[in-house]
DNA sequence: TACAATACGGAGGCAGCCTCCGGTTTATCA
DNA sequence: TGATAAACCGGAGGCTGCCTCCGTATTGTA
């Protein structure tokens, strides 16, 4: 049972105007494209170019580059929440953390630095930010407290730090997916409780 | 009895002439200054002003942004290299380890993003990076292999995975240095071996 | 001192960021 | 349906940073 609603709904507005929702959509797609292939640096020109919109445009609606990748970001959140409660469901508490951690860690990757600017964009302060963070977190937070409960991870550990540790895995440049698993690995060894 | 020189020379050619070299000086100087207070993408015509050069003088010298980076790490990347040879002589095996990456950590956070792109650079394939690389790399080995022959941590691990995974920790923006020491303390968990 | 090699530095072309405002489209109401 | 106001469009243009080019100045040498 994924649910597809987000708990805590996320400040993304969707003008009302038709030509305008129109070409807010359009936007939305492709700066998704732009974002995705050339990284989160491609010029707003360009999306704007693709979009077949003016940049007076774009700017109208998203005031900076920043709001540009919010409006990006929201579906791929509400992926990653999703993920969670599907793994916590179907898998042992140890298990569903790390099918988790390894699906963020592949989809950061699939996506490049679009998800590392998301986690980069964890330690922000922005009132979109921490509303993703807190679905996030919520998300994780289950996770987590399960394996803490069943005594497969260390009982002190947070879940911002493992989250910011796993998305530091990514960061890098051109990071091959064989060593992504490695490090990961790494990671997940050092969330276990250590032997007494 | 740390070695200040490198085992593998660094291609870092200062000129010849009176002005060139001092002009040199400056702008390297310039550079690391406005690299640790503005980040690594201060205007390249920002450091020339500082330096109080022309920037037809910058280019000439730093064809692009990159070559003027290396020329800045030289120095750190040294100094990176000595530590690990000083820990080495005075701390138990997994001790000398811990302190290196420590200082690893500690050093990423006071320099910013600076040495957040060195991490991100020793994935690259550049000549320049790949002498860096074989110097830390030949520093972090020692460390490395005497824990492992210590049984202090699982044989099996790579010296860059664990370079890339703590570099990592300060890749994120705004990071607070108690927060990297937590993320740090995982990583060093998850080097241990596992019980038996 | 005079010459040749080397270096200096800023003008200028180009691209991206962002703003502003005249013209157009849309929704609404009689 | 037709008129009006509100909302929206889009590109010109100012700004800054990137990088090149070349006339002028400095340095080392004979």
């Amino acid at each position: 049972m994924s649910s597809t609603a987000a708990s805590h709904p996320l400040p993304c507005s969707r003008p009302t105007r038709a030509d305008a929702a129109r070409n807010y959509d359009l936007l939305v797609t492709a700066a998704r494209q732009a974002f995705a292939e050339h990284g989160t640096d491609t010029s707003l020109e360009e999306i704007a170019r693709r979009a077949g919109v003016g940049i007076g445009t774009l700017y109208r609606r998203f005031p900076s580059r920043t709001a540009l990748l919010e409006a990006v970001y929201v579906d791929e959140i509400q992926s990653v929440c999703d993920r969670a409660n599907g793994f916590a469901d179907k898998l042992g508490p140890f298990e569903a953390l790390e099918a988790w951690l390894r699906s963020f860690v592949g989809y950061s990757i699939s996506k490049k630095s679009l998800a590392g600017e998301l986690t980069v964009a964890l330690g922000k302060d922005s009132e979109f930010f921490s509303v993703c963070k807190m679905n996030v977190r919520e998300a994780g937070d289950l996770l987590l407290s399960k394996a803490k409960a069943a005594g497969a991870v260390r009982p002190e550990l947070d879940l911002m730090d493992i989250l910011r540790l796993v998305g530091g895995i990514t960061m890098g440049r051109d990071i091959e997916p064989a060593q992504a698993e490695r490090l990961l690995d790494i990671v997940l060894a050092g969330l276990r409780p250590t032997p007494a």
